[in-house]
DNA sequence: AGCGCGGCTTTTC
DNA sequence: CGAAAAGCCGCGC
């Protein structure tokens, strides 16, 4: 069974979709809200193997430290083009960079209520 | 079992 | 601040 057909994917894809437009997470954020906290690559090999690509915003995922990472093999033509979709949703990006990464990092998952301190 | 490789993360220098 | 080095998890050879 792959990966991206496990639960832990279909996880990540549901918290993925969370994500509102002009917002971004992480790769270790995700994986966090998924219960996985030291996969943060498997989230990338997720990503990769993203059986429903047009519905799950795979370009709202960025590096911890807010550089935009890779994306569909790390392309460099792809990585503009997830830029490209990330400032449509006003997100600002500059020089690989999403700009005031802090701002627009969004970590409120709210499918693991039990270990969080929220609210 | 052993090794290497990722759309990574964190620490250390 | 950039580079290097572990760690981590699944997969393939």
């Amino acid at each position: 069974m792959p990966i991206e057909s496990s639960e832990l994917a279909r996880m990540v894809y549901a918290l993925l979709a969370t994500v509102p437009p002009g917002r971004v997470t992480t790769y270790g954020a995700l994986a966090r809200a998924a219960g996985v906290p030291k996969a943060a690559r498997l989230i990338g090999a997720v990503m990769r193997g993203n059986p429903n690509a047009p519905k799950i915003p795979c370009h709202r995922v960025v590096k911890s430290d807010g550089s935009i990472g890779g994306y569909s093999g790390s392309a460099e033509e792809n990585i503009r083009k997830k830029v490209r979709m990330l400032e449509s949703e006003g997100v600002q990006v500059k020089d690989g960079k999403v700009q005031e990464f802090e701002r627009v990092f969004f970590d409120e998952f709210r499918a693991r209520p039990e270990r969080r301190t929220e609210q």
